[in-house]
DNA sequence: ATGAAAGCGCTAACAA
DNA sequence: TTGTTAGCGCTTTCAT
């Protein structure tokens, strides 16, 4: 009866039923390699037989790559986050890299992720949602391991980033409302500190600022996700000034506006109210919902951020470079047409 | 000026500076190793200099252990799903353990994921939605490394399992149904071979052989998210043998009929069709849905996942065990009440 | 408490 | 093509 396999199975021991030296498995296992086919033949018999598999942390380090990218997720409340998660997944698989994931609340426990990751000698390193602080930044570029920040400028960051038109989308967002005759603008967002919410913002104050007979009654902040944008509709409706048009910086929260708004308040959207969302989830677009929205061009953005990374993996002495990703507004039902 | 920290910082050149021995330096950085302050302060004055931090692969090859945790995701459509991930990742994240990535999309390449995540020495292995090959299964006991799957059964493969009684959500759904006065009923599944899904169907079969003047009007597979909820809603509709209530294999399946029914077909659900769903997503209970549905206990059986996995990690001897979570049915608009 | 030496499992440079 | 040797960066006996 034949043994089982033992705890762990060494390319000695391989090497040894084989009746082959340890670089011969070496060989056998790693790509262009020369062995003759005989040995090669050998090893693959006896790697079966004793259910060998080299060790890939034993490998890393003497090649000095790990083919492990690391990746740090500050930001989940959006589905669209997910479908990112996924496909770097995908994409890095498919080039032969895992992933390893870590999570991160706060903006400060980011260095933290980084911290380990870099000790767990990740080739390369995604972030999505969230910056590493200066030094950390520079501790990466120290090491050679090269950054891709995802939905957050860079700056005078040593990374890459990805990001979309924020100010565009403000722009695109505030003139479709005021062509369909909306004047009174009230913005619900996430946290207060958010440079793309900000840009988007600023944005949104400045096209706002050429229609004289327009304004911005509402500008909060803290309001993320479905059961927020369901209170604050009331909130805002209810204020001293009420808009006749809410902006929202996540899909989530408009879909909660919009059930609030047409569910609580009885409202007729979007004839007395518009509710303009951000991101295209898949269900802005469902039946029930309707939703105006701006689309996020996720796919592209992962896709840009995957190249960058693969390219400066293959090639360290590339530079990290700035990339922007162009989103467009989606006109569905919850803003009127500029033409009634 | 202060040169720069150079690409990979070593313990031995950290020994060097301090003036002290490489053993010195993993002391200082190994919980519970005898060194007096002093040399722990010169090692650590050193180390931050030069910006060390200790390879933990290379430390991992000695203390044969990598603190990481293989992650294999077979199913992304389920808003449910990243919930799971999102959460192992902070559990084990808190436990000090890493998750490795990856994702497979045909229940064949499960098993080159986790042969993948074995070559990386993972210390313990969590499968979602996907089994392993009983080799494969033997191969991860051989090497010591503890599964954990989820949302599958075990069976005879050598590993845990956290599932949810269908048998007993099959039962519950169809009681609630026929007590409310449905007769015809429909099921709607994604995959036809999912065992989850069988054992539910043969309990609701079992359950509407008991009440002599309901049937099983349909059984279609194949279908699975809200685009192909939508569509099947009409084909069923329109059948020769249309239903009263369809139950649906997922939530976002069931949101695509009941968006189907209502808008699409015109028809008054819950009046004259039942919709109920599977999983209790968020979007299940918002507003302009409010979905009868299964709970999932997603939390408990993360936590019994969890759990369970870091038990065999600490001991090794443990054996592994089938954990089954309780489900129940939450009653929202979709289907009439009972009393009506 | 500390250093020297051995070795985790592997690959790469060098000879043969 | 093959085996021998050295060593990746670390921890861990074992003396001292």
């Amino acid at each position: 009866m034949k043994r089982q396999s033992p705890n762990k199975v060494t390319s000695h021991e391989v090497a040894a039923l084989a009746g082959v030296s340890r670089s011969a498995v070496s060989r056998t296992f790693t790509q262009g390699a020369s062995v003759s086919a005989k040995t090669r033949e050998k090893v693959l018999n006896a790697a079966s037989e004793l259910g060998y598999r080299p060790n890939a942390l034993a490998r890393s380090l003497i090649v000095r790559s790990t083919q492990m990218v690391g990746l740090v997720m500050a930001e989940w409340q959006n589905p669209f986050y997910t479908r990112m998660l996924r496909r770097f997944s995908e994409r890095f698989q498919a080039e032969g890299y895992q992933l390893l994931l870590l999570t991160s609340n706060t903006d400060t426990d980011v260095d933290d992720a980084v911290r380990r990751l870099l000790q767990y000698q990740v080739d390369g390193l995604l972030v999505v949602s969230a910056k590493p602080s200066e030094a950390m930044a520079r501790e990466c570029a120290n090491t050679g391991t090269p950054v891709v920040l995802v939905n957050r400028l860079a700056k005078t960051l040593q990374a890459s980033s990805v990001t979309c038109d924020n100010a565009q989308i403000g722009r695109d967002t505030v003139e479709h409302l005021l062509a369909a005759g909306y004047r009174r603008l009230a913005l619900v967002r996430g946290a207060p500190g958010v440079l793309t919410n900000i840009e988007r913002t600023d944005a949104i104050r400045a096209g706002l600022s050429a229609a004289p007979d327009a304004e911005q009654v509402a500008d909060v902040t803290g309001y993320l996700g479905y059961d927020a944008g369901r209170r604050v509709a009331a909130e805002l409706w209810n204020s001293a000034a009420p808009p006749d048009a809410i902006i929202c910086s996540s899909d989530p929260t408009a879909l909660g506006v919009l059930d609030g708004a047409r569910i609580d308040l009885g409202i007729d959207v979007p004839g007395q109210l518009a509710v303009v969302g951000m991101g295209d989830i898949p269900q802005s677009g469902w039946g029930a919902y309707r939703l105006t929205t701006v689309h996020l061009p996720v796919d592209e953005m992962i896709d840009l951020a995957v190249a960058d990374l693969l390219a400066r993996l293959a090639d360290p002495e590339l530079p990290p470079r700035p990339m922007v990703a162009h989103a467009n507004l989606v006109n569905r039902d919850t803003v009127r047409s500029p033409h009634s």
